[in-house]
DNA sequence: TTTTCAATACTTGTC
DNA sequence: GTATTGAAAA
């Protein structure tokens, strides 16, 4: 482990032949653009340092200028300093803007990352004290519940009875915690299979150990283990690391806390940045005790508030203020601006999401009218479903949208079987990946064949590939089989012959022609098809930004995004999940309806801490806004295909009315006894032909009625084809979103399509393509 | 071995 | 309603 690569070849020279900004000036000039409370955040260097970054306070602005001032200050080298975020999203924005900042030392920070690929680093350097090789596969949830079902299997335990779904929660929350299959008290393994839960999670962590691979959990809790059983190589860490940053602390989990205390040692110049009325992931194992528990963890811990917010105005800052105030448990913060009165949060009723829909998108055309740009403009539900009805609206308006936290590049099938040859090819032990491709395309060899590999590995405690070259020169093996076997396990030994002599993304295609990945593809005549093999082609085109097939299956694992592009003039939809930490000019929240915001799961299963994390969320949202909010609800919502009346949501009745503007639809005149009554009335009717109809029509209705003023500017933004759009009734067409269809009427670039799947719908002509 | 059908569940979602 | 998944049938 040495050369270029090796993390500890960075001594303090670096430093020494750093650029002309390191030079210590008197008056830094990055310090004079800080309010008192940020500066004493940034200069506050030695000891524990709280700093409690309220929404828009300018936290990442600290953050990064502390990074800044430590480099200008001498105080450490920059690969002395552990910067650490949650996101890939959060460290690259770290890294760029440090890099405005002070330029080119960034370079050196080479231990600024997510917890987890530092972790990944550090395991990797002492993989072989936690029984792993350097070159272990990092498994993603998939191989994860694919691991497990072999081991409940393997138990003799009823999966019917006992989900594998359940028992990867379990693991994921006992990781979260730091516990290892010998911290597992009696009660928590009884949580899954009367009480063996504790073994089959040994014997899980055993089947990891032979697969040479780790879960994301084990990227820090073998850390931690390799810290635990060796103080030396601790200390060297502790030693390195003069300086600790850590981005959003409410998130963190126990794991993760334990590690930071760990590497944090004695000097304890720990800086952790964080708002406790922001944990909104307590579902996925962060403990907000960690933030609120900070001075009992680093004793004498300065605490440095940051309550002047530069983003919204007081209007809704105060609206968001009086809703989190409802929180017990906080630290406590009351966030202030000196800009002017700006604009209420308009809370509006509807009768349906439809409706809801309707009227935002009305709106946003509205403030488009006025200058505003859709860019600067979001949609923030609590759950995905409620997307589609914007998304059907934004569609038949032809207004730009965006979809943020859709499903993932990586996540698709095709590249999964991919990425799955080039493990094996990389890594021969990674038996999930071998499993996953053995019969694709395929080649005869079917479960029998598998399980006759699996014996053979249990059998001999070797790696499935190994079994299957075993199995493939011995006779213990189906004769017809044996060949295409054997042939398949020649054509691995060659590609991982030829790793050192070809460009990984050169082989990477030659394993998908030779495998007959790519025939398969080609003989599937199906529409998704001719995606895929495209997707292929993007994946291999990708692997040229690597150095090689290490560092693109690491970069898989650990960076599973894909960069969006946020200047187009779009507007957003995402979850509130995904607008945590972004802002907009204009924020649409809609759904605050009891039931799904709050969502009844939450309060189902987290009780009063569970309102309280749905109560933050609804902080967020509002936060997220600079100049206007709209809060909404509708009185009835169609949910799995069900209609149900709901009431508004009590976080709307908990909003200070000084500071909102009650707006009413004049639709919503029933009472809510009265919607009750008509829903359980003629709920099952709801989805026959005739209601759909009439559903239709007041749609249609509704769009031809407007003003003539807004059918232009409808036309105008998305006439980008031109009028002719060159298609014509009759014509058989396939849209990205609803599939295929046949065009039944046309005027201009308004089409009207019967959907295969959908039905009839307007749709725009340059969402279509010919089929 | 592959296709098809029925059963199930379905908040949020980084690494 | 729909997507996924597992088991039975072809």
């Amino acid at each position: 482990m040495s050369g270029p690569d090796d993390p500890f070849a960075d001594p303090l020279e670096r430093l020494v032949d750093a650029p002309a900004p390191l030079a210590p000036a008197a008056a830094p000039p990055w310090l004079a653009r800080l309010n008192p409370e940020q500066r004493a955040a940034v200069e506050a260097l030695d000891g524990p340092v709280l700093v409690l970054a309220g929404a828009g306070t300018g936290k990442t602005r600290v953050l990064t200028t502390r990074l800044a001032h430590i480099l200008a200050a001498r105080r450490a080298a920059p690969g002395q300093i552990l910067a650490v975020t949650f996101t890939n999203k959060a460290a690259r924005e770290m890294k760029e803007r440090i890099g405005d900042l002070i330029g080119g030392v960034v370079e050196g920070m080479q231990w600024l990352g997510t917890f987890h690929s530092i972790g990944a680093r550090i395991l990797r350097r002492h993989a072989e004290i936690a029984g792993l090789k350097p070159n272990f596969t990092i498994l993603d949830e998939d191989d994860q519940l694919r691991l497990i079902k072999q081991v409940i299997e393997a138990a003799g335990i009823d999966d019917k009875r006992h989900p594998p779904r359940m028992f990867l929660a379990c693991i994921d929350r006992w990781k979260n915690r730091g516990w290892g299959p010998d911290d597992i008290s009696a009660g928590e393994a009884h949580g899954y299979a009367e009480g063996r839960g504790a073994a089959l999670y040994a014997e899980y962590q055993a089947r990891l150990k032979t697969l040479n691979a780790a879960d994301f959990g084990d990227l820090l809790n073998l850390n931690i283990t390799i810290f635990k059983a060796r103080p030396d190589i601790l200390a060297e860490y502790q030693n390195r690391f003069r300086f600790i940053l850590v981005d959003e602390y409410q998130d963190t989990n126990v794991a993760q806390h334990i590690w930071l205390k760990l590497l944090a040692g004695e000097r304890k110049n720990v800086c952790c940045v964080g708002d406790d009325d922001q944990s909104i992931y307590g579902w996925r194992g962060a403990e907000v005790g960690n933030i609120l528990g900070f001075e009992r963890d680093f004793p004498g811990a300065r605490i440095i508030r940051l309550e002047r917010n530069y983003r919204s105005t007081p209007q809704i800052l105060a609206a968001a203020s009086g809703l989190i105030a409802e929180n017990k448990g906080r630290l406590g913060k009351t966030l202030w601006t000196e800009d002017g009165a700006g604009e209420k949060v308009i809370v509006s009723s509807y009768w349906d999401g439809e409706e809801e829909a309707r009227t935002i998108a009305d709106e946003i055309e509205s403030l488009q009218r006025k200058g505003e740009s859709l860019a600067q403009m979001a949609i923030l539900v609590r759950a995905s479903f409620q997307m589609r009805e914007f998304e059907d609206r934004f569609i038949a308006l032809g207004i730009p949208y965006r979809v943020i936290g859709g499903p993932r590049f990586y996540e698709r099938l095709e590249i999964r079987d991919a990425l799955a040859y080039l493990r094996v090819v990389a890594q021969p032990d990674d038996g999930l990946a071998f499993e996953r491709i053995v019969n694709k395309p395929k080649r005869g060899l079917g479960e029998a064949a598998v399980q006759l590999i699996h014996k053979a590995a249990r059998a001999g405690n070797i790696s499935l590939a190994r079994a299957a070259r075993l199995l493939a020169d011995s006779d213990e093996f189906p004769t017809r089989n044996r060949t295409t076997l054997r042939q398949l396990m020649d054509n691995f030994d060659r590609w991982r012959d030829s790793v050192p002599v070809l460009p990984h993304a050169d082989l990477a295609a030659i394993v998908l022609e030779e495998s007959g990945y790519i025939d398969m593809l080609q003989n599937d005549k199906s529409l998704e098809a001719q995606g895929r093999l495209d997707n292929l082609k993007e994946l291999i085109r990708s692997m040229a930004d690597f150095e090689n097939l290490a560092g693109f299956l690491e970069h898989v694992s650990l960076v599973m995004e894909r960069v969006e592009d946020d200047s187009a003039e779009r507007i957003s939809i995402m979850t509130l999940h995904a607008a945590k930490g972004l802002e907009f000019n204009t924020v649409f929240l809609p759904g605050w309806e009891e039931g799904l915001f709050p969502h009844q799961r939450a309060l189902d299963e987290g009780g009063r801490e569970g309102l309280e994390e749905e109560r933050r969320l609804a902080y967020v949202g509002l936060t997220r806004a600079r100049k206007r909010a709209f809060v909404s609800h509708a009185a009835n919502r169609r949910m799995y295909n069900q209609w149900q009346a709901a009431i508004s949501s009590r976080f709307i009745s908990e909003l200070p009315p000084d500071h909102i503007e009650m707006r009413d639809s004049g639709h919503f005149g029933a009472s809510q006894a009265a919607s009750n009554r008509w829903t359980s009335t003629f709920a099952s009717d709801y989805s026959n032909p005739g209601w759909r109809r009439a559903q239709n029509a007041t749609r249609d209705g509704g769009f031809k009625s407007r003003p003539p003023m807004l059918e232009a500017s409808a036309t105008l933004i998305a006439t980008d084809t031109g009028e002719s759009s060159g298609f014509r009734p009759g014509d058989r067409v396939v849209h990205a979103k609803f599939g295929n269809g046949k065009v039944t009427a046309a005027e201009g670039s308004k089409l009207t399509v019967r959907f295969d799947k959908d039905g009839e719908k307007r749709v725009i002509a340059s969402f279509l393509r010919r089929a």
